[in-house]
DNA sequence: TATTGTTATACTCTATAACTATA
DNA sequence: TATAGTTATAGAGTATAACAATA
């Protein structure tokens, strides 16, 4: 019950299979980012400080910051503002190029870090497979998340 | 050369995988909405703008649209008129009740929508993994786009 | 002179609340 | 009165350009 073309019917197969496969992985980010949305609210944080938050594992100048967010260094300069002000992270001077200003979480910014991290970690996201399913899941988004460019 | 717990080796597995899991789909995630930003950039889009264009694949109400955003009815008023400005959507009244008026696109908005949904489609995202590979991320994908609540 | 971060500006997204028109 | 969409408002993200301090 099947009709085949005169030319490469596996390459038109995988073919489909890479554009369904796209359009599902933008669902789903798009799941991820709603879900991340709702995580951060909770602690009244937006989503552009929550990333940032989670970025400042360890301290970080501000410009690299604004590469890891893909945003103009100018940005980080208002959201470090407003992380500041809470409490949450601090502008550390470099002593030896004064220049350069690392944000660094405080006490507060770790604890809220610890806990950002732990409920995106433990997102619903991909409830209802089975733990051979996750194995198989988790080794194809190790590649897909490696390959091309960051 | 492994020591085992005491108890659920097996399930501790499952719950390191699940946090592995959830992890990279958020870096999946921040990439695709990275090369999508980039993509609806090139038609000199904002990312809602683009979303809102795909959504409309078919006449939608206003309000619908905005729930399928997640977001409040009135943003879609403004996201309706810049992309009414330039000429990508029109707004056409429903005969049967006046109050609702659904967002149509304009021939040149469909033209657009086919762009970005082909870009989108054949995103590199999944560059690098084989015909079998991705048959097997489609169903694993599919399960977890369909789980839990929308 | 080049680089890091800031400020000024303009535009967009976002939610809330008050409003209009229709039902 | 209830609903669909609009308007007003305020806060935040974003890029560009001009600027200060430092190198």
């Amino acid at each position: 019950m099947c009709f085949v073309t005169t030319r490469e019917p596996a390459d038109d197969q995988a073919l489909q299979d890479a554009h369904e496969i796209a359009g599902l992985l933008f669902r789903v980010a798009e799941r991820t980012r709603h879900v991340f949305e709702f995580t951060v609210r909770r602690f009244e944080l937006t989503p552009p400080q929550g990333r940032a938050l989670l970025e400042l594992e360890r301290p970080c100048p501000m410009g690299s910051l604004a590469e890891r967010l893909h945003c103009d260094a100018s940005n980080v300069t208002g959201i470090a503002d407003r992380l500041e002000a809470r409490g949450l992270v601090s502008r550390e001077a470099d002593p030896a190029d004064r220049r350069i200003k690392a944000l660094v979480l405080t006490p507060r910014g770790r604890r809220a870090r610890r806990e950002i991290e732990r409920t995106v970690r433990s997102s619903p996201v991909m409830a209802g497979l089975t733990p051979a399913e996750r194995a198989t899941l988790r080794e194809l988004l190790v590649k897909v998340a490696d390959s091309g460019q960051p």
